[in-house]
DNA sequence: CACTAGATTTTCT
DNA sequence: GAAAATCTAGTGG
């Protein structure tokens, strides 16, 4: 189980997106499988955080790869983002599902339920089950001491489908989701 | 089941 | 002041 280093992440957001499918996302005593991420860009992408330009909250996209980017959704649900391509071009990979591996009872007290395909199943569920808010804004993920880290992993996932982004206004017909069609736990 | 409405607050125009 | 990369509870078949 291998740190993934700074030249996963400061690739295209796409490429970035559809290799994160079956890496480990660990945040303390918790973390499990991703099967689902969104790819987001800058100036060209109308739904991107970036889109018109820099700003206080969207600085991380701007910086270099491989940083967590955590932002409030809706004033109630955080998301977790991390930054992909170089400093000076914007980008990041939404994290929206993830199948539960580890620290999976103290997911469901945080979460308040006993079903396992209900714990992450969602970019605002899974941030609550890891216990992930503002202060994990701007991490960088590729240090061997970083609290919250994607490890490498030898499944390699088989099937792996695309479709347009999810909950997003403008853009939707660019085919930046990937999601393993096999797993039963994608987003709703 | 399927569908609708409401929660809640930061951020930028 | 409006909109936002969402989720849950509640209603009605």
């Amino acid at each position: 189980m291998n740190l993934l280093k700074g030249n996963f992440y400061s690739r295209d957001s796409n490429v970035v997106a559809k290799e994160l499918l079956g890496k480990i996302l660990v945040k303390g005593e918790t973390g499990g499988r991703i099967v689902e991420t969104e790819a987001y860009y800058g100036p060209d992408d109308p739904a991107s955080h970036a889109s018109s330009g820099r700003s206080q909250r969207n600085e991380v996209m701007f910086g270099p790869a491989g940083r967590t980017y955590v932002y409030l959704c809706y004033g109630m649900y955080y998301l977790l983002n991390i930054t992909t391509r170089k400093e000076g071009e914007p980008g990041a990979v939404l994290i929206r599902a993830i199948e539960p591996r580890k620290g999976i009872e103290e997911m469901k007290e945080r979460r308040g339920t006993k079903d396992a395909k209900n714990l992450t199943n969602g970019p605002g569920k899974l941030t609550m089950a890891m216990d992930i808010d503002k202060e994990h804004n701007n991490i960088d993920i590729t240090k061997k001491d970083s609290l919250i880290k994607v490890l490498d992993s030898k499944e390699e996932p088989e099937n792996i489908g695309e479709s347009g982004r999810i909950g997003i206004s403008e853009g939707e017909d660019m085919d930046l989701r990937f999601f393993i069609e096999s797993s039963d736990y994608l987003s709703n």
